[in-house]
DNA sequence: CGCTGACACTCTACTTCGGAGTATCTTCCG
DNA sequence: CGGAAGATACTCCGAAGTAGAGTGTCAGCG
């Protein structure tokens, strides 16, 4: 049997992972994955489909056709082997993340816009990471009301829950920070005009160096 | 004159950025994107190259050949029309961040690996936020001994360097809340086998919460 | 009852992007 | 001088995203 073509990935990875969970159909997949870990691992939805089918190529996840009515789907599940991909995968070390944020691309190049722009793209930020953290607080809720919908995994969910909470909050505190600056600027074209440089200068270094203190 | 097939993104702002701070080469380009921007803005070599041609094509930058010695390399600069186009751009709305941590999809499936796995990986997380606030203190050292590259832009630069540190604060703060517990955790297999399982809720919930009390 | 809109459910073709690899010239250092 | 590192740019192929397509189901309304 010669290995499929197609490389497993991450995002093959979070699939499994999903399926070592429980039975899903694809369509259910495709759900999961944008409700429940879309703010770590964003997948367009055809990506989503395509993973599955991947899985078993490989022989980690077994398909058989479903019915609702005349309409047909495809449930996934997985297979020992697939459980043991899994169990290994988590053991390889891990990437690095990747951060694509345009609102800082944006800040970057400041001076080459108007205050306004400034604020209105940290505004925008800070409206996300609220939203996000609204979504999070129903979501916490529902397991506080319905109880989680699987009680055996609660402690990995709340380590996802605790670093986003903390992303969140990063950001808002961001956007705080360069609202309480940026508010008070007439002309953002040349840093002669900032007055208050020195403090954002100072914010920044002690920052920076608050986290080198933490090295070990 | 058709508009090229083409169509310009973050990416091709971000280049056209560059380019409206001074000419450029493209290899130039490849190692500032790599050096300044990829911690929000990561981009293949590969892709960084194909941008400065789609600007041209654009009309939004022009291109010149040059030498070193017998070696030839192609220099960029940006047309009025392309600072035009970055200014427009900057009032656009921003899209919303989007975050790819390999390290959180393994953590919120920690339950099928061991407790070794979950510390691993999230030491592997803390030490890249620390290794990346070394960079960024060694570039602030640099302003103060050498002066900045850009001075006119000191206070753009320091917006970005604002949000990477809280944002690597935040990795650093989450990778350590893990791992005061998870240290603790003989069994990682059922959440049932948590004792501090309710320590965890509440951190996430607090934080959430606090979040959403900073919304206007 | 029939129609419509929203949802359930899935896929494909094409384009864009990333990573790995390739190649050649230039400079520096032992 | 030779080798390593840097300068300089590109190609190829697989992964991923976008846009679009299609079909069944169900609830609500005239």
């Amino acid at each position: 049997m010669s290995t499929p073509a197609q490389q497993l990935t991450t995002t093959s990875y979070a699939v499994l992972g999903l399926l070592c969970l429980r039975d899903w159909s694809a369509y259910e997949l495709v759900t999961e994955m944008g409700r429940g870990w879309s703010d770590i691992w964003p997948r367009a939805v055809s990506g989503i489909y395509r993973e599955p089918k991947k899985l078993v190529a490989h022989g980690l996840a077994k398909d058989r056709a479903a019915r609702t009515g005349e309409r047909s789907r495809t449930v996934y599940s997985v297979t020992p082997e697939g459980r043991e991909a899994f169990r290994t995968w988590l053991a390889t070390p891990t990437h690095a993340p990747q951060l694509e944020a345009e609102a800082l691309v944006r800040a970057g190049f400041a001076e080459h816009g108007g205050v306004d722009d400034l604020l209105a793209t940290v505004r925008q930020a800070r409206s996300f990471a609220i939203e996000r953290s609204r979504v999070y607080a129903a979501i916490g809720d529902e397991y506080r009301t319905e109880g989680p919908r699987f009680p055996e995994r609660v402690h990995s969910i709340m380590l996802v829950g605790g670093f986003l909470a903390r992303y969140f909050a990063a950001i808002i505190d961001w956007a705080d920070w360069v609202e309480s600056h940026a508010a008070t600027w007439d002309d953002i074209g040349d840093a002669d005009a900032i007055s208050d440089l020195d403090a954002l200068r100072a914010d920044v270094r002690a920052r920076v160096e608050a986290n080198l203190a933490r090295a070990r």
